[in-house]
DNA sequence: ACTCGCTAGATTGTTGACAGTTGTCAGTTA
DNA sequence: TAACTGACAACTGTCAACAATCTAGCGAGT
């Protein structure tokens, strides 16, 4: 079944869009860590030649989603929980950068987002809403790193966040984390919204610290 | 002139080969910031057809060297000042992170090496060798970056200091900063010796911070 | 019964050709 | 002389076919 969508969008090069559909796919699931990806397959699904194909997946393999073995093929890249530790100590000093930066130059507007993000979760958890927290929570960090004012961090960010999307040991938010998480929330919308950059940087490399340590207790479980 | 050493190497992919002789055409400065590059000339140079040679930009484009316009070709990657700027600022902060990592876990032979660097630079300067400082300089960090145990941490950085070559301002050492850069060496050195997390970060990011205003103050004389 | 080698199918790697778009330049007109 | 139009050339985007490589299954030999 070709995507006929992807005729329509065509004024932003083919490649860049079968791409960015490839890495949906793999972010979504329906490739796991380790996969065989087959170009002949996804010609059929999205109705091209291999070439374009050949193309995205190299794009991909730059941006560290899959691995590429001659004359095998493309795999999904897996992540060992070492790897996935390492990933969360460069996000922890990139997203304190993130937030240093935010609370030199943060707008007044921005920080009322900020405060509204944080309400938000505050009432998800009552609610025992999880996926609203995840959301919300997820659109925090977005929020902080997009305005930071410096695209080559976010660019950076945005590419770890990515590939830890592959290990998925499963972030349940189990027993008090999402409390204690939006916690740190706390302190780092209001280091920023008092504009004390040395504060806010502490406290969002410890948020990112301690993600880490909820994750690989959680997985440890496992 | 097609390039026989391609033919030999054959055991790694054609694709990874080309992309790895653009690049190195690029940083070379053959072809400057904002000059187009052209698929037809580079299969004549390489003796290839265009496909491999698409594949190998693709994958340029995607670690920030070229830019792609549809319809347009590719143009070797501009960058603008303001952009140096930002590239120095994350720098700073996974070069923070290294030499933490490093103080933790470094070896005794490790520390001798990270001294034998200084105490050569120390040498180069007394010498006047701009050419052999530089060397070791670069050797230095790439050594920091590389024994710090974060794999994911040094492809990034590695990924910065690549950008960065593209932005020529050339970092002349004018006036005594090689003085103060090798001081700046000495203090992370020695953090790192005494296995002093904290201070080595400390260290490793003010380094990467005083380079940066070096370099804006040197481009800001041209 | 187990291992080794061979054959067949499938998949990746690469090529050359075709279609569509962009940029240039000569020629024309006000 | 300056601005506009149209055609030509160059280049990118895409495709389908060919060549090389790998995987799986089968059969023979030990």
């Amino acid at each position: 079944m070709p995507t006929p969508a992807i005729e329509l969008l065509k004024s932003r090069s083919l490649p860049m869009l079968i791409e960015e559909e490839i890495q949906r796919v793999i972010l979504g699931g329906e490739y796991a860590p380790g996969d065989r990806i087959n170009e002949k397959e996804l010609t059929l699904r999205f109705g091209t030649s291999r070439g374009p194909i050949r193309e995205a997946l190299r794009s991909l393999e730059a941006s560290g989603l899959i691995e590429q073995i001659p004359n095998r093929g493309v795999f999904v890249r897996r992540l060992t929980a070492d790897q996935a530790a390492q990933i969360y100590e460069v996000r922890a000093f990139l997203f304190a950068l993130a937030g240093r930066l935010l609370a030199i130059r943060a707008t007044d507007d921005e920080v009322a987002t900020l405060r509204g993000f944080v309400t938000a979760m505050d009432e998800a958890i009552a609610a025992g809403e999880t996926e609203r927290y995840l959301a919300e929570n997820f659109a925090l960090h977005e929020f902080i790193v997009a305005h930071a004012a410096n695209p080559i961090l976010a660019s950076q960010y945005l590419s770890l966040i990515k590939q830890l999307q592959l290990y998925r040991a499963r972030n349940l938010m189990v027993g008090r984390s999402m409390q204690e998480s939006n916690h740190e929330h706390h302190e780092m919308v209001e280091a920023i919204a008092a504009h004390d950059p040395d504060r806010a940087q502490a406290a969002h490399m410890a948020h990112v610290m301690s993600a880490k340590q909820r994750l690989l207790a959680g997985s440890n479980l496992a």
